[in-house]
DNA sequence: ATCCCTTATTCAAACGTTTGAATTAATATC
DNA sequence: GATATTAATTCAAACGTTTGAATAAGGGAT
């Protein structure tokens, strides 16, 4: 397996010398290392031959002329709207985890939630002839949805933003579930008095969480009282719902109005309140339990460790590239693939930041 | 006779249709758009008719075409060794941004730390052809260093290891600097009973910061009692320092040595000690100052916010890029561009964890 | 010998570029 | 008028593959 030390020209080996090598033709070559259909035909002494040969030599074919000749790149590119944010990393890991195991390699781009950019960097990505696309519009402010429409081209798998056209699948989560547990989870725990940061009402995910958190509201006959549930403010990027979530806290603690929770729409929301109740001597959980969404890294680093809604993104991650290469692959034989949707189950993890009511 | 059966009718304008178009031939077409070497004979109006029709008939390039003509991929590796180490999101981002504005397109492989995986991934984006590759051993354990040497294909530059073979360059900080400023910082708030949680040995970062940290002892006269300097075990990849921060301090505050002030070998480790002192009921920093190292994001989300020693991680992405792209072009034209190794300073950012000694 | 199957292998044309060398035409030099 | 020089453009080969069509080599069966 160790390669000695190959002297300069070390020109790379190719069809050609593997055919000379064994005096057979380029083409046979060619059959026999693909196993294409012609492969049928030829005997099984040429065949053994070339591939002992190809092994020799260390032939490994040349995937720029490959896709030259079949359009063919073994590329995926993978939008990320903003990759600061800390939601992508175990995101990425996951795709980056799954693509791997197949021919394909990931073009990772990170589009900083601008439209012309996406369009400047989706120009790029299809130059390379990518044969599949991975979009995850992580903060997709409004005009996002307008800029997906436009690619009818590649197949495509959006992550985290229920957009189904019928050529494009995606995988998202349960928010308005998610939304339920969370509330659930405090209510099990003896509050009754909860108080809600909403996310922006731009944002879908926000939407669908709040919903959630009203259908508990009302199955349960929770009252959650309008002057401690705030909203979120349209934001440039993922990253400031930590600074919104502190504002909001010490706006609410302000208020004199009191709540034994916060349910906050996600983790660095829940960070940012966490960071207003020590600010101002509180305690958490002792003073107020506190719960997430999403389970970023960042979630079981902050003290106390926070109790959150955890999202599978390793799994999102994987299952998008699964679901892309089934794209793919239906596209290859000509057929299309109709677009699916799925949907995964957030999972409640309880850290430090709940505790019962006294 | 011609094909009229076209598959697809959105077929890439190629330079034969540029050619085709204006009445000159392909080579023509190419050497205008290339402005080749020659090009300084053409006349004008063919140059410009040439280029008008290129742009009206929408033409670009064919990047695998190229590649396989000139041996060209516009394409560079990033071999990042732990992806969910949150050091590298602003790293990636510098790397990404720096980029996108030459004609390069970044292959961003995770290795998880194995040299195995190193190797497979290596010899895909060999295969692949790539023109340059950045290597972040963000914690490389012992075997790294040996990984790294076997590459002498294609241009390199390592990041944050100083790692100086002849063909490679690298960008580092001056992590005993860094060491001098954060003991410093905190000497300077009035501490004197200062506690370290050094690094594993097995990092290089580790024994440099700790270098830095004994220089100052000296200099300033500053009695360092090793009853509470701690030094972290050899770790399994870069996040367990906050375990490991954790559990050192805990032992610390049980030994009842007392200390006024903590210096933690990184960010990550510092949170780790952040919670066991709120574990235990301290409070950060009314009963002990802490300071960080890399200001990673989650620096300013803990509670307190962290004071640490800011790598300017943006800007080391873009000089890798930078000085890649110099060693790109070197060999490019046969030359060998000389590896240069760039030290930058790390800054110290005062938040919220440290404070006078009352 | 002719015809027709198989079976095993090769031809040759693409894919879209780049580029040293060749070609042509026009002009200057002797 | 012959020749060299220059300017403007094109030829043609190459990069390493893939693949439908063509070929060749063996049989039989008539």
């Amino acid at each position: 397996m160790t390669k000695p030390p190959q002297k300069h020209p070390r020109r790379t080996v190719t069809l050609r010398d593997v055919a000379r090598e064994t005096g057979v033709s380029i083409s046979t070559v060619s059959i026999v290392l693909n196993q294409s259909r012609l492969s049928k035909n030829l005997s099984v002494q040429t065949r053994i031959r070339v591939e002992e040969a190809a092994r020799r030599l260390g032939y490994t074919p040349d995937p720029v002329a490959r896709s030259l000749k079949n359009r063919h790149s073994q590329t995926v590119g993978v939008m990320i709207f903003d990759i600061t944010d800390p939601y992508c990393t175990r995101l990425l890991k996951g795709i980056e985890g799954a693509l791997v195991k197949t021919q394909f390699l990931p073009l990772i781009m990170s589009v900083q939630n601008k439209a012309d950019i996406f369009h400047r960097y989706w120009k790029l990505l299809h130059e390379r002839r990518i044969e599949g696309l991975i979009i995850v519009p992580n903060w997709a402010t409004l005009s996002a949805e307008k800029v997906i429409e436009g690619l009818q081209q590649v197949p495509c798998v959006v992550i985290g933003s229920a957009h189904s056209r019928d050529h494009m699948s995606c995988i998202t989560i349960d928010n308005a579930g998610g939304g339920t547990k969370a509330l659930a989870h405090l209510y099990e725990l003896g509050h009754r008095a909860i108080a809600v940061l909403r996310g922006p009402e731009n944002i879908l995910a926000s939407r669908l969480r709040w919903r959630g958190i009203q259908k508990f509201s009302k199955d349960a006959g929770l009252h959650l009282d309008p002057a401690i549930c705030m909203e979120m403010r349209a934001l440039p990027d993922a990253s400031s719902t930590f600074e919104e979530g502190y504002r909001l806290t010490s706006e609410l603690l302000s208020t004199q109005h009191p709540f034994t929770a916060l349910l906050a729409f996600d983790d660095l929301a829940a960070a940012g309140a966490i960071r207003a109740f020590h600010d101002l001597g509180r305690s958490v959980p002792r003073d107020c339990s506190v719960i997430g969404f999403d389970d970023i890294p960042h979630a079981q680093l902050i003290s106390p460790s926070l109790t959150t809604m955890r999202q599978p993104l390793e799994q999102m991650g994987a299952m998008s590239v699964e679901t892309l290469l089934m794209h793919i692959q239906a596209k290859d034989e000509g057929k299309i693939h109709k677009a699916v949707s799925q949907m995964l189950e957030v999972e409640l993890l309880v850290r430090r930041s709940t505790t019962p009511r006294e």
